[in-house]
DNA sequence: GGACAAACTGGAACGTGTTCCTATTATGTC
DNA sequence: GACATAATAGGAACACGTTCCAGTTTGTCC
């Protein structure tokens, strides 16, 4: 079967073999996303996702080297969903302030109406080590681009402090969700701690 | 041997029953911290814990319900020290950002000297479930207090902004050792993007 | 089509967090 | 000091992530 050095059209930059391997790949993120939208983090069990997938223990780890990879993996799929569905609207807002609030807003309902696989896909990303690095990364540069758009719809000038400024936003975003989903805060709390962190980066 | 109501000097808030139990507690706390340093996360083994501290592992279980709760426990312990070292110097630097900087420069050098015992502190923080909700929070309020008495050394007015702006601050500071202790950044990357994030919040 | 290699299946097995149970020991009460 | 109760010791047992292996299927090359 061997892993051929490069196909003419692939979905990412990494191949991804035959298409018996991409679907198998397909089914295995999907039943992971299945089992964490329906228990969280503690549902979606090695033994429960190749079921699910139709696909033997072995094999799972073959595509996915451990439950913190095949979670981030997933939670890297739904990042890019979402940020191609955010892409082409134009974010409504006077200030930097108000879009990066707004923006947020929108990502932030996302999540809490799927609270269970916003929990498991949180927790991923808590427990990764340095092997997830490039997957945790790619999500980061999503978060950042989301927010550094938001500051400038018209895509022009970002500069150093742009960027530091969505990275710190980005830090307590991720912290909120953190308190969120391990239950010691709740959603208002969350979303409102926010705000107040991307006021005073963005008072000006 | 029942819980007694409360006796009259007593190390912290919940009194902790006979000299014996405390004796215990202190044992397993210590083994913990030992074993953290050694080998972080995974070697806090709670057959090792309970050995160390010789204690049985139903034993150490009533003392902790669980490995997060102990580990949770055993950083809040290790925070109240360094809160009780840092609490009477004097913060050197002229502006607030300069003397947030160097509290948040000595507590940082205090992790890295000790990164085991740092990377297992830190992930059972983000393991930490509603359960630990209240060790938890202890620990934000130390860190809380610390940077608001960076920001207002005569301890005098303490604004709704300032404690705002020092859970930011907090937030940043957790994102950052998140990275650091799962290897996706270098101490030095750690403590310049907290530094960035200081001054932005703190430019007057 | 045949030979070979890679991938997959099914399942056993191991390590560690957690639970549970019984016998033994410490603690407080009269 | 005798008793009742709570705490501890010691260890078996279970759950789930992870590893490993023997046999089978799938894909590739001639």
């Amino acid at each position: 079967m061997g892993v051929r050095v490069s196909s003419t059209n692939s979905l990412t930059v990494e191949d991804l073999g035959s298409a018996a391997q991409r679907d198998r790949r397909k089914r295995i993120l999907d039943a992971t996303i299945t089992l964490a939208s329906q228990g969280g983090f503690d549902a979606v069990q090695m033994r429960a996702v190749a079921e699910s997938a139709d696909v033997a223990l072995g094999t799972l780890y073959r595509y996915f080297p451990s439950k913190v990879h095949l979670l981030v993996s997933a939670l890297g799929r739904e990042f890019d969903r979402a940020e191609k569905v955010l892409r082409d609207q134009p974010i409504p807002g006077d200030t930097p302030a108000e879009r990066v609030i707004e923006v947020l807003r929108v990502v932030s309902r996302g999540l809490q109406a799927d609270p269970q696989l916003t929990e498991a896909l949180t927790r991923s990303f808590m427990f990764a080590d340095a092997s997830v690095a490039q997957e945790i990364h790619h999500v980061g540069m999503v978060m950042t681009t989301l927010v550094t758009r938001a500051m400038h719809p018209e895509d022009a000038e970002v500069s150093e402090d742009d960027i530091a400024i969505a990275k710190v936003i980005g830090d307590v975003w991720l912290s909120a969700l953190v308190a969120w989903v391990t239950g010691r805060q709740t959603p208002a709390e969350t979303v409102q701690h926010i705000e107040v962190a991307v006021k005073l980066l963005l008072r000006d």
